[in-house]
DNA sequence: TCTATATTTCAACGATTATTGAAATATAGA
DNA sequence: TCTATATTTCAATAATCGTTGAAATATAGA
């Protein structure tokens, strides 16, 4: 992880739609969703979803799986961790009682 | 913190110079840094770098307080608990041992 | 092979965004 | 008051982004 990756994947959340389907599919765990269910869960339109979760997918922060003619996808829970690590852990200049921030 | 509030910060740290005012002032800690500073120290129009710091302001990621000439900034460390805690909860439907996100 | 379903790709359009230069505002000190 | 410093505001421009409709691709089943 570096600035780069993070702003990176910062862009790819930092839109609702995108947001509300990492939001989802972190719900979801280890579990997956074929991109239609997203879709008509979400109340967005196909082809619109599809560039969402490239977008996304680009990122690293979902990944899919394909099953006959769908589309499977989950959220890649271990890139959500070293984001969320790297966006805490400089914190306070090396000092993390000051903060505390992951509690 | 809701879905919003969520993709506004997104949104403010999607920027290569915003999230590196961001990591700065974090790593500040509760210290701060006058505008011209930061300006400064990341190489950045004075100009481009108020309205990025406007930008992180209405977010709520920053605050600043004037001393004469000098408007000192700092990161608002409560928020971003707030925030991260808003990324991360919800997984897993609500067994987070699943993928145990903060360790 | 034909048809239906699931999803993606593409081009176009309007909307939003970042940067720049110049001007404005706020304050300090002589 | 005059000048210098710190910062913001404003208008303009170029670049990027999200959505839409239509077409394309992939697969399943009859």
């Amino acid at each position: 992880m570096n600035n780069q990756k993070a702003v990176s994947i910062l862009n790819a959340l930092a839109q609702e739609t995108r947001f509300s389907v990492f939001r989802l599919l972190m719900k979801c765990g280890n579990n997956e969703m074929a991109a239609g269910a997203i879709a008509k869960e979400l109340g967005v339109a196909d082809n619109s979803l599809s560039s969402h979760l490239n977008i996304l997918s680009n990122a690293g922060l979902v990944t899919a799986r394909r099953d006959g003619r769908f589309l499977y996808y989950s959220a890649s829970i271990e890139l959500t961790k070293e984001f969320v690590g790297f966006l805490v852990n400089d914190c306070c200049d090396g000092q993390p009682e000051i903060c505390n921030i992951l509690k």
